[in-house]
DNA sequence: CGAATTTGACCAGCGC
DNA sequence: GCGCTGGTCAAATTCG
C-alpha cells in the first residue's frame, strides 16, 4: 500500500496580521478537524480492540478443540508424554516461529512470544530479567546463529510449563531475543518490568496476540522515563481488568507515537482511516 | 551442603 | 537408512 501523507501543519506565516479574525477561523476549524479525526481514530481503536478480543476468544476455543483431539489420538513418546504431564501440549493462541511450523507432528504450538532485549555491547551473559525465575538446563549454538542458545525453565512453581529460549540477534549482537513458550500456571514473582519508552521499538512480526507487550526492545542500561508494563500473562489476574490494562496500554503507545512522529502520525492516521472507512462502508451495505 | 549452572550425550524429527 | 539439527537430560562442577 502506498502510504499517503497527511499534511496537518499549518503555515502561520502566510495569514496577513490584517487578516487575524480569518486566521482564528482557519485555527478553530483546524482544531475541529483534529478533534474529528482524533474521535474517528479513537473509535477505531476501540473498533480493532474489540475485534482482537473477538478473534483470541476465537482462538482460544479452536486450542481447546485441538487439545482436546490430540489427547484422544497421540500416544506420545518419552519425552512428548514428559511435556504433556507438563500440560505444554497446549494448542497455543499464536505461533510465529517458522520452526514451529515444522514439526507440527509433535510440537503442539504452545503460546509462543519474543521479546528483544538490549544489553550492552560488553555484556556476554544470556540472561533476561523478567520477574520470573528460570533454571538453566542447556545450551547449544545453532546453525543460524553463531552465538550460543541458552534453554530456561520455569523454576517459581515446580509444575510450572513455561519455556524460555535466549540468544543474541544475528544483526546485533547487543540485542538479546528472548522466545517464551507456553503460560505461567502460577502468579507473578515480579509482575512489572521497566521499560524504556524513549528507546522501546517494536518488531514486526513478533507480536504475540496473547501478550501485553508490543515485542519492545528493553534497555537494561538506558536511563530516563519508563513505562511499567506486565510482560506476560498471569491466570491470577481477572480477565477484566488485564483487558483493562492492555487496552490502556495500547492507547498510550498509539498516543505516544502519534504525538512524537509526525510521518507516523500521517501513515497511521490514513491505514486506519482507511480501515474505518472500509468497515462502515462494508457495514452499510 | 544445597542450589544453580555447565556441558557432553542422547533422542526425535526432518530432508535427502 | 543416514546424517544433520534442535531440544532435553543428567552427571559433574561451581557458587553462595
Amino acid at each position: 500500500m502506498e502510504p499517503t501523507c497527511v499534511d496537518t501543519s499549518l503555515n502561520l506565516n502566510v495569514i496577513p496580521s490584517q487578516h487575524m479574525n480569518v486566521a482564528a477561523e482557519i485555527l478553530v476549524e483546524e482544531l475541529q478537524r483534529l478533534s474529528c479525526e482524533n474521535k474517528r481514530l479513537t473509535e477505531t481503536l476501540n473498533h480493532m480492540w474489540e475485534n482482537y478480543l473477538a478473534l483470541q476468544k476465537h482462538l482460544s476455543e479452536f486450542s481447546q478443540l485441538r487439545n482436546t483431539n490430540f489427547e484422544e489420538e497421540a500416544t506420545p513418546s518419552r519425552k512428548r508424554k514428559v511435556e504433556s504431564e507438563n500440560g505444554i501440549n497446549l494448542f497455543g493462541n499464536e505461533c510465529e516461529e517458522e520452526t514451529l511450523f515444522k514439526r507440527p507432528k509433535h510440537n503442539t504450538s504452545p503460546k509462543v512470544s519474543k521479546v528483544l532485549v538490549r544489553t550492552e555491547a560488553s555484556d556476554t551473559s544470556l540472561y533476561v530479567s523478567d520477574g520470573y525465575h528460570w533454571r538453566k538446563y542447556g545450551q547449544k549454538v545453532t546453525r543460524d546463529n553463531p552465538s550460543p542458545r541458552a534453554y530456561f525453565k520455569c523454576s517459581f512453581a515446580p509444575s510450572c510449563p513455561v519455556k524460555k529460549k535466549v540468544q543474541r540477534s544475528v544483526e546485533d549482537q547487543s540485542v538479546l531475543v528472548a522466545t517464551y513458550e507456553g503460560e505461567h500456571n502460577h502468579a507473578h514473582q515480579q509482575a512489572e518490568i521497566s521499560l524504556s519508552s524513549s528507546q522501546s521499538e517494536t518488531i514486526e512480526g513478533s507480536v504475540p496476540a496473547s501478550s501485553p507487550s508490543l515485542s519492545p526492545i528493553m534497555n537494561r542500561s538506558a536511563a530516563g522515563p519508563t513505562v511499567t508494563l506486565d510482560l506476560v500473562q498471569s491466570r491470577s489476574v481477572d480477565n477484566a481488568q488485564k483487558s483493562s490494562i492492555h487496552q490502556q496500554f495500547l492507547v498510550q503507545q498509539m498516543a505516544t507515537s502519534l504525538t512524537r512522529d509526525p510521518n507516523f502520525t500521517a501513515a497511521l492516521a490514513t491505514a486506519i482511516s482507511g480501515t474505518f472507512l472500509n468497515h462502515t462502508s462494508t457495514e452499510e451495505r
